[in-house]
RNA sequence: GUGCCCGUAGCUCAGUUGGAUAGAGCGUUGGACUACGAAUCCAAAGGUCACAGGUUCGAAUCCUGUCGGGCACGCCA
């Protein structure tokens, strides 16, 4: 265990021996990296328990700080409430013999977790927008695995509808004019060229739609742009590093019936009324500024009413809790959908939607705006042609969900600190390489020679490692696995400070195998922390 | 107009569920390879945390307002 989760665990403990009033300790347990003239960690809880107490922070922090017996660190109690923690040199060295990284929740229940992402649209290519989806959503998913959640991932795919229709009517057209017939290009329609690609695949597929009228044939068209798009889709984000464990497809909701059992139910509930011919849903009872229709006036349900039973069936597999990974601009919605669960008495606080703003796309200091429609876009596919998975999976996940960002195709090709991944990724190779170099036997018990490290500057790096475990739960506790980027790039200067410093390869071997076991620890620790961006640390560059 | 997000160094961004003296990289200027990889390191310069109030032991962080930018406001999906 590391000592970040050691402390608190014993911070948990005395608080609640000295308050055992309280209801819920853990509220109170806040452990903070200290600023290095303070000490190493900080325990804040004194400020926040003196609220609630009513009670000095001061002789609160002096009566938590007595309660430590340790001997492995040196306590000290400042003003207004801080209690600091100093490790001693004996106890860093201890963290580096004994470090490892393991689930927290190891020997705990283990929450299930559902997390849907990128639910495209099977109607042409992804783009940059469904890649930071797919790269943050497979992050995040690898992350909470990590840290002992049960997850699954799932894509919904919104196969049903106007859009599909009218992408359908799009390749007709197409496939029209290949074969040199009268065609009327939809009103609205997909315009990109990959329309035309998917038209010539199905007439190949298909010689008789050469010679037939198309029209007769729109349900196996129809079936088979979604079968090509969407194993497109798949291929990329296969390439991409990302897989799902289930796909869920809008059209069962619509062939099963589920979408009038909810209409059904949600009327059975008192929740619906008609109106001007439609089907209204009460959604201003609940979060929601209006109500919504469920059944269109043509007798056609709603996407929301799609979407509803959607999640009435998801909520049905059992998940602790529903994680939805959606773009800013469907933020308008969660309202309506919250509103629908609340109506059916589903527990909607179980359900997280997590909003990421756009990416902006530049090449050549240039914007590019993208239009599905017009056809004019730069695919996923052909981002990680030329830039490469890892760049793009690293940069995509390098920022907090919640900004905007800006991609440079060039700036990304750069191999710069403006491109920071490889910053991270020289500090694997300068360690793989050391490791090569070392010609003699590794000792088995190389851990203990971590009683002979003593410089500041690696006692710096132990603390650094153990700090690991500070920021992968926060990365957990607000879903932002960016949190470790920043880290790995702190952890990566530190070595390359020391690396510059001090030699590894030693004449004096208790020195030589000391400084392995360390850098091999932050080898581990960048090991971890790319693992999450699913790229793999090189050996050499 | 209404709702949501954002505004920190010339640029791109960090900044600990409010915590101690706001930090990195890029760019600029100067320096370090006869030692494990110089894709590195060291140093300098660079700030009214958009602006104005408020909350409290403490605000870049929370609240209110103003200004500026983005997104959304369909019986499309």
């Amino acid at each position: 265990m590391s000592f970040y989760n050691h402390l608190k665990e014993e911070t948990l403990k005395h608080i609640s021996s000295l308050y055992p009033d309280i209801q819920d300790p853990n509220s109170f347990i806040e452990i903070q990296i200290s600023n290095p003239q303070y000490g190493d960690y900080t325990i804040l809880s004194a400020m926040k328990l003196a609220k609630y107490l009513k009670e000095s922070p001061i002789k609160i922090a002096n009566k938590i700080a007595e309660k430590f017996s340790d001997d492995i660190f040196s306590i000290q109690v400042v003003n207004p409430g801080f209690i600091n923690i100093s490790l001693k040199d004996l106890t860093l060295q201890n963290i580096l013999r004994d470090f490892s990284i393991k689930p927290f929740l190891n020997n705990r229940e283990s929450p299930k977790i559902l997390i849907e992402y990128v639910s495209a649209n099977p109607t042409g290519p992804l783009h940059i927008g469904h890649g930071r989806w797919a790269a943050f959503g497979d992050s995040l998913n690898r992350l909470l695995k990590d840290y002992g959640f049960n997850v699954q991932t799932e894509f919904y795919v919104n196969n049903y509808g106007n859009q599909m229709e009218l992408f359908t009517q799009s390749i007709i057209a197409r496939m029209k004019e290949l074969l040199k017939q009268d065609f009327v290009f939809p009103e609205g329609g997909y315009l990109g060229e990959y329309v035309i690609d998917i038209a010539n695949k199905i007439l190949n597929k298909h010689p008789i739609l050469t010679k037939e009228e198309q029209n007769l044939h729109f349900d196996l068209i129809k079936e088979e742009a979604l079968n090509i798009a969407l194993n497109e889709q798949k291929e990329t984000l296969n390439n991409f590093g990302v897989n799902f464990d289930s796909f869920f497809f809008e059209s069962k909701l619509h062939e099963e019936d589920k979408i009038n059992k909810i209409v059904d139910i949600l009327s059975s509930k008192n929740q619906t009324y008609r109106k001007d011919g439609a089907l209204w849903l009460k959604t201003s009872d609940y979060l929601d500024n209006e109500d919504r229709v469920l059944i269109r006036e043509n007798g056609l349900p709603t996407y929301f009413a799609a979407d509803i039973a959607y999640h009435y069936e998801k909520f049905k597999r059992n998940f602790d809790i529903y994680i939805n990974i959606w773009g800013t601009d469907h933020h308008g919605y969660i309202a309506r959908l919250k509103s629908a669960l609340k109506a059916l008495g589903l527990p909607e606080e179980r359900l997280i939607i997590l909003l990421g703003q756009l990416v902006n796309l530049y090449r050549n200091k240039n914007l590019i705006r993208m239009s599905k429609r017009t056809g004019n876009m730069i695919t996923l596919k052909d981002l990680l042609d030329d830039v490469g998975p890892d760049v793009l999976r690293f940069y995509l996940a390098s920022r907090s969900l919640n900004s905007t960002m800006d991609f440079h195709i060039e700036k990304a090709k750069e191999v710069t600190m403006d491109n920071p991944l490889y910053y991270i990724q020289y500090a694997c190779a300068r360690i793989s390489s050391i490791e090569r170099n070392i010609a003699e036997q590794i000792p088995d018990n190389i851990e203990e020679y971590s009683k002979y490290i003593e410089g500041a500057d690696e006692l710096e790096i132990i603390k650094k490692i153990d700090n690991f475990d500070f920021f992968r739960e926060k990365a957990v506790r607000d879903y932002e696995p960016y949190y470790l980027v920043t880290y790995m790039l702190d952890l990566s200067r530190l070595f390359h400070i020391y690396y510059q410093k001090c030699r590894i390869i030693n004449d004096e071997k208790t020195v030589q195998w000391s400084r392995l076991l360390l850098i091999t620890k932050v080898h581990e620790v960048l090991s971890k922390g790319l693992s999450y961006l699913h790229i793999i640390p090189l050996e050499k560059m």
